[in-house]
Order: C-alpha cells, then sequence, then structure tokens
DNA sequence: GTGACACTGTACC
DNA sequence: ATCTGACACATTCGG
DNA sequence: CCGAATGTGTCAGATGGTACAGTGTCAC
C-alpha cells in the first residue's frame, strides 16, 4: 500500500525535501528516515533561495534605481505644488549633502578596514555605522533652527535648539534650504487644505535632485551610491511640526514621524527618523517620552498588566462609517480596494467640512484616550468606545486620522517595531545624557544599546526602564535594571531547524544536549520571598489566575534541605491525565478557564515540565552555562511525577541515536526536540539565540503530512497584500457524497509572485456564490468563491477536529482541521477528484491519535 | 431582569 | 504558530 | 586589494486553528 503512494510521491516530488517529507510521512521506520535526512535534506540546503529580480541587482543598481524612484517622486510632488525653489537654494543645499557624505564615507572606510579582523570588530563596524548617522543628525538639527529664523512664517522650531550640537559653517549653507520647507510647513499647520493631499506632508521631503544632476555624472560609483543614500536620509531633517519646550507634543509631530519611517523600508533610516524625535521630545519635554514611546510601540502599558483595547476591525468598521456618515458596506468595500483602514478613515475625513478649527491633539489626549478605551468595560462600553475614537477623529487633521486609526487596529505597519524602538531610545537617551558638546563616543552609544536591550529583557517595562534612565543614565541601567521574582523577564526562543544534520552542523565542536519540546504552554513560574507564586506566559501574561492548581503546588517542588526563598523556573505546563499517566494533547489543554478557576473544579489537570531556571534566591543565574543551570535547577527543585517534571534530556551527537531519540519524543506526545548548547552560551532572553534549535518533527516525521486540497475560495488581502488574494479556504474532496468539505484556510508560504500568479489564475473562476456540492460553515466563509479547479499542496503539523471545518464530519461527528498549515506549491499535476479525500484526512488523523499511546 | 446565543477580540500555539 | 522579503552585514570570488 | 556576488541573520508583517471572555441582542 504504502509503496504505491512512495512511488506517487516520488513521481511528483519537486525538490528532495517535499520527496523526504512524502517519504517519511509514509514509512516510520528510522532507518529509512536517517537515509533520507542523510542524503537527501543537504541537498535541499545547499539550494539557494528564490532570487527575485531585485535581488538580483547589484547594490549599485539598486542604488541607482532607489534614486531614481525618489526623483520620479520628488517631480511629482513639484508638479502638484509648485514652489519657490530658488536655484541657489539648492545649490546649497546640495553642498550641504556632499561634506558630510566624504567625511562620512572616509570615516566608514577606516571602520571597516578596522573592523574586519575579528567578528566583535565588525558588530561593531555595523553599529557603528549607525551611529554614525546619528552624527549626521547633529548636523542636521541646527540646519532646522536656521530655517525656523530664515522663514518666519514656518513654524519656530524650539526643537533643535536645546539639542545645540557644534555649528560649523558648512550647516550655515544648509540654512538656505528653509524656503524649500516653507510651503509644506504652512500647508501642515494650516490642517485641513493639507489633509486633502496627504502625500504632501509624507513627502515632506526635498525636491531639488536636479541640482545633483551635473555631480552625479562627474562622481565615481562611490559617490554615486553615498549621494543616493544621503539622499534618502535627508527628510529626516524636517519636522514641520512645532514643538516647544515645557509644552505638550503634539500628536501631530508624531504622526509626521510615523510618515517619514512609512516612507522607507530602510532600517538604519527609519532609525534615525526614531531616535531624531525621541531626542526632541527629550529636549522638549522629556515628560513625554513615555508617552511617546507607547505610541511607537503601539502598547498601552506593560505587557503583564493585560490592558486590551477590546477593539477590532469590526468595530473600527462600524466606527468609522458612522463618523464619516458612510454605510458600513461601503466602508468594507473601501478595504478591499486599499487594505487599509487608516487610509480610508484619512480619506473620509478630508472630504468633510470642518466647521471650527478643533484643538490640536496632544500626544497625551491621544495616549490617555487609548488608555480610556481599554479601560471602559461594561454594559454599553462599545458605544461608549465607539464615542471616544470618533472624538478623536474629529478632533484630527492631517494625517492624524490615519494613524490613529492604525493604532487602534494595533498594527502601525510602518516597518517599525519593538527592537527598533528600544535601538532608538537608547540612542536619543545616550545623546541626551552626553556631557560633550560632540554626543557620545561610538562606544558609548553602542554601549547604551546593549545596556537598555539588557535591561528590558530582564524588566520589560518601558516606563521603569526611561525612569531609571533619566534618574541614573542609561550607561548604569544594568545596575538599576536587573531581573527579580515578580517581574517576568523575556523567555529566551529557540530557532526552527530543518533536520538533524542541520543541527549537527551548526552545532560542531560544541557539546550540547536534547530535551524534549512539550506540547504546552511556556509558563515561567516566579517564587517570590513572601511566598507569592506568579506565572506568567510566553508573552509576559500573568498566566497567574489560569494555574492556582500550579501556584498551590510550588512550595511541594523545592528540595526541603535547599531553604529556597524565592526563584524563576521556566517550563512547559501541558495537559496532563491522571488516570492514565499521560499527556494530553495541546487541545486539551486550550479548554481550561481562563480565569477564576477554582481549585476544586478543576477539569483538564497540569504537569509541569521545568527545563532551566533563571533566578534563585534573589540571585540571576541568567549568565550561568546551560549546565550549571540544569545542576541548579536538579538541586533546588524535585519531581512530582504527574506534578512537576524535569524535561526529559539527553546529550548525544550520534545522528542515529538523535534520531532514535526524536522518534521517541514524538512517541511521548512531543513536539520534537530541543537542542541547547550546554557551555557556552548564557540564558539569553528574548533571543532567537543560535544556542537553542527546535527540531521539528513535521518536517521529519509521520505527523507532518502533506496533503492535496481543493482551492474553493479566497479572502481579500491586507496591507502589502493589497490587490491579491490574502488567504485561501481549502477543502478536501468525499468520495462518497461527491461533495467538497472545507478543511482549513491557507495564507503562509507563498511567495509574492506566487501570490500574485494566483491571483490572475484564479480571479476568472470567481463565483458569485457558492457551489451547491461545498459543504462549509458560515463563520469561514470566504470573500470569494471559485470554481473548483486547483489543488495546493500544503504542509501540516497536526490535525485538530474543529468547530468549523467539515473534512470528515460523517465519519467523526466534527470536521477536521490543520494546525500550522502552509502552502508548500501548486498541483496543476492533479485534477479536483485526485484531491486528498475526506476518508484520508480521517485517517490521518486517526493514526495521529492513535500514535499517541 | 435573566438566560441563551451570536459575535468579536485576544490569548495560546 | 509559519512563512517571505528587505536590509545590513559577512564572506567568498574573480580580476 | 577592490568590487561583485553570494551567503546569513534579524526584523517586520502577512497569514493559520482553537479556546475562553466579554459584550450585545433577543426572547421570555
Amino acid at each position: 500500500m504504502w509503496i504505491r503512494q512512495v512511488s506517487r510521491q516520488i513521481q511528483f516530488a519537486a525538490k528532495p525535501s517535499s520527496l523526504a517529507n512524502s517519504l517519511v510521512a509514509i514509512n516510520h521506520s528510522s532507518a529509512i528516515k536517517t537515509a533520507l535526512i542523510n542524503c537527501c535534506l543537504p541537498i535541499t540546503l545547499s539550494t539557494p533561495s528564490r532570487p527575485t529580480l531585485y535581488n538580483q541587482m547589484a547594490p549599485v543598481q539598486r542604488d541607482i534605481f532607489s534614486m531614481l524612484a525618489m526623483r520620479g517622486k520628488k517631480k511629482k510632488k513639484e508638479e502638484e505644488e509648485p514652489k519657490k525653489v530658488v536655484e541657489n537654494e539648492t545649490v546649497s543645499l546640495d553642498d550641504e549633502e556632499e561634506v558630510p557624505s566624504a567625511a562620512k564615507s572616509s570615516e566608514a572606510k577606516q571602520l571597516n578596514s578596522n573592523s574586519n579582523k575579528s567578528e566583535e570588530g565588525s558588530q561593531l563596524k555595523r553599529k557603528r555605522a549607525i551611529i554614525e548617522d546619528d552624527e549626521e543628525d547633529d548636523i542636521s538639527q541646527p540646519v532646522k533652527v536656521r530655517k525656523t529664523k530664515s522663514s518666519p512664517s514656518s513654524s519656530p522650531k524650539k526643537r533643535s535648539a536645546s539639542v545645540t550640537p557644534p555649528t560649523s559653517p558648512k550647516k550655515a549653507n544648509s540654512k538656505s534650504t528653509s524656503p524649500i520647507k516653507k510651503p509644506i510647513t504652512a500647508a501642515s499647520s494650516s490642517g485641513t487644505e493639507e489633509s486633502e493631499n496627504p502625500s504632501a506632508v509624507k513627502s515632506d521631503s526635498d525636491e531639488e535632485y536636479e541640482a545633483m544632476e551635473p555631480d552625479d555624472v562627474e562622481e565615481d560609483k562611490a559617490e554615486l551610491i553615498n549621494l543616493a543614500k544621503l539622499d534618502t536620509l535627508k527628510p529626516s531633517v524636517k519636522l514641520s511640526t512645532k514643538l516647544v519646550s515645557g509644552k505638550p507634543i503634539p500628536y501631530s509631530a508624531v504622526v509626521e514621524v510615523f510618515a517619514q519611517i512609512e516612507s522607507t523600508t530602510k532600517r538604519l533610516e527609519i532609525i534615525k527618523y526614531t531616535s531624531d524625535f525621541f531626542l526632541t521630545v527629550l529636549n522638549n519635554n522629556p515628560n513625554d517620552l513615555i508617552y511617546v514611546t507607547y505610541l511607537f510601540i503601539n502598547r498601552l502599558g506593560p505587557d503583564y498588566e493585560g490592558l486590551e483595547l477590546g477593539l477590532g476591525e469590526t468595530i473600527l468598521i462600524k466606527t468609522i462609517a458612522e463618523s464619516t456618515g458612510k454605510s458600513t458596506v461601503h466602508v468594507k468595500a473601501k478595504y478591499r480596494e486599499t487594505g487599509d483602514l487608516g487610509e480610508i478613515a484619512l480619506k473620509a475625513r478630508s472630504t468633510q467640512p470642518t466647521m471650527f478649527k478643533p484643538k490640536a491633539l496632544t500626544v497625551m489626549d491621544v495616549f490617555k484616550n487609548l488608555k480610556e478605551i481599554a479601560t471602559t468595560t461594561g454594559n454599553n462600553s462599545q458605544a461608549k468606545k465607539i464615542g471616544i475614537i470618533k472624538r478623536m477623529l474629529t478632533a484630527s487633521q492631517g494625517l492624524e486620522a490615519k494613524f490613529i486609526i492604525r493604532s487602534l487596529e494595533s498594527k502601525l505597519r510602518i516597518g517599525l517595531a519593538e527592537k527598533t524602538v528600544l535601538i532608538s531610545l537608547a540612542r536619543a537617551l545616550v545623546h541626551f545624557q552626553s556631557t560633550s558638546k560632540k554626543g557620545p563616543s561610538v562606544e558609548k552609544a553602542l554601549e547604551a544599546e546593549e545596556k537598555i536591550k539588557e535591561a528590558f529583557c530582564q524588566v520589560p517595562n518601558y516606563q521603569v526602564i526611561i525612569e531609571t534612565a533619566l534618574e541614573h543614565g542609561v550607561l548604569t541601567l544594568d545596575k538599576h535594571c536587573t531581573l527579580k521574582p515578580g517581574v517576568p523577564l523575556k523567555p529566551m526562543l529557540a530557532k526552527p531547524t530543518k533536520s538533524i544534520t542541520e543541527v549537527l552542523d551548526k552545532f560542531t565542536g560544541e557539546e550540547f544536549t536534547c530535551e524534549y519540546k512539550y506540547d504546552g504552554e511556556r509558563a515561567q513560574v516566579h517564587l517570590l520571598n513572601d511566598g507569592t507564586v506568579k506565572v506568567y506566559s510566553r508573552n509576559s501574561e500573568d498566566m497567574s489566575q489560569r494555574y492556582p492548581d500550579i501556584i498551590d503546588a510550588v512550595q511541594g517542588f523545592l528540595q526541603p534541605d535547599q531553604e529556597t526563598k524565592s526563584l524563576i523556573i521556566d517550563c512547559e505546563a501541558v495537559a496532563w491525565s491522571r488516570e492514565e499517566n499521560k499527556i494530553l494533547p495541546f487541545q486539551v489543554l486550550t479548554t481550561r478557564k481562563r480565569k477564576d478557576v477554582e481549585l476544586k473544579d478543576i477539569k483538564v489537570h497540569v504537569c509541569l515540565f521545568a527545563f532551566d531556571i533563571l533566578c534563585l534566591n534573589g540571585e540571576p543565574v541568567i549568565n550561568l552555562p546551560l549546565k550549571k543551570r540544569r545542576q541548579l535547577l536538579q538541586k533546588t527543585l524535585k519531581e512530582i511525577p504527574g506534578k512537576f517534571q524535569f524535561a526529559t534530556s539527553k546529550n548525544s551527537t550520534d545522528v542515529e541515536e538523535l534520531q532514535a531519540f526524536l522518534d521517541i519524543s514524538i512517541k511521548d506526545s512531543c513536539e520534537g526536540l530541543m537542542v541547547k548548547t550546554l557551555n557556552n552560551d548564557p540564558y539569553r532572553p528574548s533571543q532567537r539565540s543560535n544556542s537553542w534549535l527546535k527540531l521539528k518533527k513535521d518536517y521529519l516525521a509521520g505527523v507532518g503530512d502533506s496533503l492535496d486540497l481543493i482551492v474553493i475560495g479566497a479572502y481579500y488581502g491586507k496591507g502589502k497584500r493589497t490587490g491579491t488574494y490574502g488567504g485561501f479556504l481549502l477543502g478536501c474532496y468525499n468520495q462518497d457524497t461527491e461533495e467538497i468539505e472545507s478543511c482549513c484556510k491557507i495564507g503562509t508560504g507563498f511567495s509574492d509572485d506566487v501570490l500574485k500568479s494566483l491571483y490572475e489564475k484564479l480571479q476568472p473562476t470567481e463565483l458569485s456564490q457558492a457551489k451547491s456540492y461545498i459543504i462549509y460553515d458560515s463563520s469561514a466563509e470566504p470573500d470569494i468563491w471559485f470554481e473548483p479547479t486547483v489543488l495546493f499542496e500544503v504542509l501540516t503539523a497536526d490535525l485538530s477536529l474543529s468547530p468549523i471545518y467539515k473534512a470528515g464530519i460523517a465519519t467523526l461527528g466534527k470536521g477536521v482541521s490543520l494546525r500550522f498549515p502552509r502552502f508548500m506549491r501548486l498541483r496543476d499535476d492533479k485534477g479536483i477528484e485526485d484531491a486528498t479525500s475526506s476518508d484520508q484526512v480521517v485517517e490521518f488523523y486517526e493514526r495521529q491519535a492513535h500514535q499517541q499511546n
């Protein structure tokens, strides 16, 4: 039987990896698997990844390309809003650019040559590059000052006044740029006009590309690159919103920075804009920095405080519809087109007449409003929330509406997130606190970055970090912000790995260990000095309410002779059957209540599998190597079978042995293995460090089934998937009834190109409604139905009983769906009758359930 | 008012 | 959770 | 020895299923 399947798979396997998969999926003999791993997977690994056109471009080509693109933009703008760009002004601007660029490049070269020698050096180099940009900032800031001075009509910017880096003659020249900026400034301060032309603000960049041309022609390639790069960096110079020292930061300033950030994809540039702005805030009104930071990371407070907006797409659409006087249908249609609710709100707003000019929103206003939305609960709370949003929208000017909505969606989508904010904060703070006129040295800046990252991992609370940094200085953060029981720290994460050989590859010459990867929930258990116990999730949410049983039992886990007062351990909480003494599937664990769990009516029992210790009696131990930590862990705690156990582990470097261990782990209801180095690395909170790897069974083992499913519908893409389908609804074929039963959605595994071609391929087969032989649940109804013609090969980790999908529902009473489905490839060699049948799906499901006994 | 149910949001993976 | 794409950086290759 | 080509690591943002919790709605 399986031989036939194998030959079928061989026939269609596109690449060795999927061949290996298919084969392994059918036969569990570890010898075969090992052989496959050894001969097939390495081949795949060395295959170069699909190059895209852009990737194929040489850097120079890319730079030229982007420069041209930028010029195109500028040209447009000039056409749109003709302004008095006087020639000599543009020239002088040009000068300004050139000088720093030359200086910078030579510096950079020096750095390069220094740092190539060692790994540390090269890291240094990278970071230096970032920091040097900063110095450029300093240069640019005076520019702003002068601009304002020379052009009274533009809002006076105190912003840079307090920064006051040394002003050199070169900078003096650059002031002449001010007139260029004026029109924009005027527009944004007048608000309403500008909102009709949102691109104006965003573009707020520079217009004088022609001035550069003569230079370009003469310069050699290297210079060209520098110019192009500088060119893209320039917009950060301009902030049209005025900031007044001591006064609250206007929200419009934040929005303006968001717009700048959104206009680029370059990380260094983003960091520059952000840190620039943070520094400005520090100089004007340090107390607002925390609010600004929260707006940038789009959060309301530390994760462990558990504040939620309680708003989603649906309610936002309703709100936008209400506040703009359009129907929800209309808004939804627009959403399809643009994939961005913020944009819709903005456009709708700009066409709305404004009776009187509302008071400008401040950063504080917005943050407080968001917080109010989050804390509003109870009857009629939704209406109240909508009311608050409407108020904000009414008060919004310019681009503000767009970002208010995006904030409410919890997706800023501007290419900036936590990590970048942290780096930017570090740079802003270190500049702010630097005593030297020139700003901090490169080394200091790097140090600050490290310190703040480290501190944040141990105390993930921006308010604490910022306050501490302001009080004691960024550079001593490590002394004041260390982990302590009661405050969750960012857990260490593992990197996915595709094969045992890959693991061996990465860990050659290292001593390492393997542990079971339990299929449960990460649980960071804290025991405080006063005996309190807290449990935190992977994302630092407080789960104490969910696990009163754990809290109750922790004291009993301690070795009696150790007198342990406090500790933090890292565990996986797994559902446990006390009757059969075995691990239960993840799906069982999720049925546990999350709040108000009473000890007496717990139905789903839990066994904690501990694998690490992070703090003991108030002393952080994260800097010890794993070997030591494990010893500590086992010395401090004792196993109580079925309640508290140490993760099963094994040290080996033998492929066969590891393979066997992996197989056993899966038989023992685990997801696979975690592989960790024993000696080298300390516990590195939050990093997907190279010293922890996860070896996932679904790439190697039998349950990682690949199915061929029928595409029966699709969903409109949002954000960067606007204009194509963002996901698809898939079904399997029931041979008895000749119906198609919905099975899962799928939205990952596509490259952009594939997504595009799928759109072209499927769009002609769109139907106005579902074919009658399609069985589905209304809650998984797609935006678009298709004539079923196309099959996807889909990989999955697990199968689950589903409340909404229908595959095999006749046999099992519930449908079966897929856990972690991902697209592998298009099966255009097969017809829909060759799709995986409902029976097969059921078979897969039962085999999986059976396997774990 | 109360309870059942639907819908939405958010957490986990 | 999975996955891709863009960047920044690291390393190797060819003249 | 330099620049080009190729490889690697990090980050951000698309998207998956499922369960509970909270709110809204409606019938009684």
